[in-house]
DNA sequence: CTTGACCTTCCAGTCACTGGAAGGATTAGC
DNA sequence: GCTAATCCTTCCAGTGACTGGAAGGTCAAG
């Protein structure tokens, strides 16, 4: 099939998926005009990518888990492992995000919002707040 | 003083002041010997750069607030929208990842781990999960 | 006078695409 | 058969926010 059905069935841009074939991610043939010939087993390869990388995989990663999911020797508990560490830096993000979250909501709430001018939210960027000190170190 | 002066006082690396400086949002005099020259000034900006950045805010977005901050006529309430615009922003990633986190945390939930070579995490990511269905759409 | 730290510019790379230009192939309609 | 629309190709450049490194100038200490 051609790029654009590929594109349909795995839901990735054409775009994408040909930039999948330049870092070798999948591998299609090509038909005689030239145009690139999409397998039914490439487009699951492309599907796999796609869900891989809504998970939060990097392309590394995702090569890596498509070289365990090829590998009929792997054990399981290797995918298992690369999952768990995703599983980590997601944590880590989150709880990242939650911190200046706080932070930000500390500053939104002493500020008044009106149509004066003084505004704690950049009083607090420029470094100088009141006596309750900064939101940032 | 010296970028290295001025990268010490504001927590930025050098590299990324010289950048600033580069997208205009720091213009340091400069001495005789071609040398950059931060003022106080200068270094204030830049610190509330790195506080911004800290708390999430684009460099667009801290172009904004760099403008606001010395508009003395802008009403608090223009920087509070910017600020709560972003902690929607913050919100939204954190559901997002929050979601992420579940999916992946069901498949590991469901790997055995062992050095059998099925897995449930590969087996969803390719499209064949169990009975169960898939984690991803 | 040399060493080392600091400064300069410029170029390239990161990550994962995305946009667009210029042109060839195919298909649908008239 | 012609034309227009759609699809495909390649290649180049840009995104955001830096970061690394090369090649070279400047300065302070010993």
């Amino acid at each position: 099939m051609n790029i654009g059905e590929a594109s349909e069935r795995s839901g990735l841009p054409a775009k994408t998926i040909r930039y999948y074939e330049d870092i070798s991610l999948v591998a299609p043939d090509r038909a005689e005009n030239g145009y690139r010939d999409y397998s039914s087993s490439d487009v699951h390869r492309l599907r796999f990518l796609h869900r891989a990388r809504n998970l939060g995989f990097s392309i590394d990663e995702c090569r890596l888990l498509l070289s365990l999911y090829s590998d009929r020797n792997r054990a399981s508990a290797d995918v298992k492992a690369v999952a768990e560490q995703k599983l980590a830096e997601i944590d880590a993000k989150i709880a990242e995000l939650q911190s200046l979250k706080s932070a930000l909501q500390l500053l939104v709430d002493c500020c008044h919002g009106d149509d004066r001018p003084d505004c704690p939210i950049l009083d607090d960027l420029a470094g100088q707040g009141g006596r309750k000190g900064h939101v940032l170190a």
